[in-house]
DNA sequence: GGCACTCATGCGCACATGCGCATACGAGCG
DNA sequence: CGCTCGTATGCGCATGTGCGCATGAGTGCC
């Protein structure tokens, strides 16, 4: 099997997690510190410290001291490039189908949209 | 939490698997019938039938009977570009590493490289 | 209809993952 | 020093995932 496979998949493994793009995409606005990040996203400390570690082991993410806070940085700005990339496809998609279900009035609930999304053919 | 993170979230899920890589990568090159990916990423048919439900929900793939076998293809192009996009990003980080690891003897196990790729800082 | 072939599905097991919770580490401050 | 604040780590549990294996379902051929 490829190398780049593996390593690739390691990588979207560790993107692969709600919270830990919520913490990404609050990184994306520039360094942080830990407390912020957590309540932010409305999770706990420890949690938001263990999807830090998590990304830091991938190379996502870097940490820095700043007194007895830790400030934390994107660090590969292309990898997080490609991930946005994908996120501004999945939003027209979003939107496509948002108004292909409701064509009258706009922009109500895509989540049934995202969901549908998902599983497209029923059969 | 935002409908696309959520979304998002699910796709780098199914995406995060070097099997699953491996079929895409195979699709890239055109539709192909389930034996034949089978035996091309030396995986058992059951297993590769499965992952290709699996992203057929996700709608990465689609299927289409033609005789007795069924032949899958890509479906979505842009994800799939946005993946390639950090495969490419990857590969460029991995030939770096291997430069700095072995300057006199090019291209000697990257495998190595890639793995300490994963956790650059072990402090 | 019976048979061979291709693919899909169900089952069980081993394993990994995410979370809350309690707690340990580390740095500033009095 | 002892205290507090911010962060990291260990633990246990519930849940999810991938795989092999056996088997079912659909299709074409004789």
């Amino acid at each position: 099997m490829d190398e780049i496979t593996i390593l690739q998949a390691e990588i979207l493994k560790v993107l692969a997690s709600p919270r830990r793009l919520e913490i990404l995409h609050q990184l994306a606005g520039g360094s942080m510190e830990v407390g912020r990040l957590a309540t932010g996203i409305n999770a706990t400390q420890p949690n938001v410290s263990q999807h830090l570690a998590v990304m830091r082991a991938a190379g996502l993410v870097e940490s820095e001291r700043d007194g007895r806070e830790v400030r934390y940085r994107l660090a590969d700005p292309d990898v997080i490039r490609a991930c946005d990339l994908m996120r501004q496809v999945l939003g027209r998609r979003l939107t496509r189908l948002g108004e292909l279900a409701s064509p009258t009035q706009s922009t109500t609930s895509t989540r049934r949209a995202a969901t549908r999304l998902l599983a497209p053919t029923v059969r």
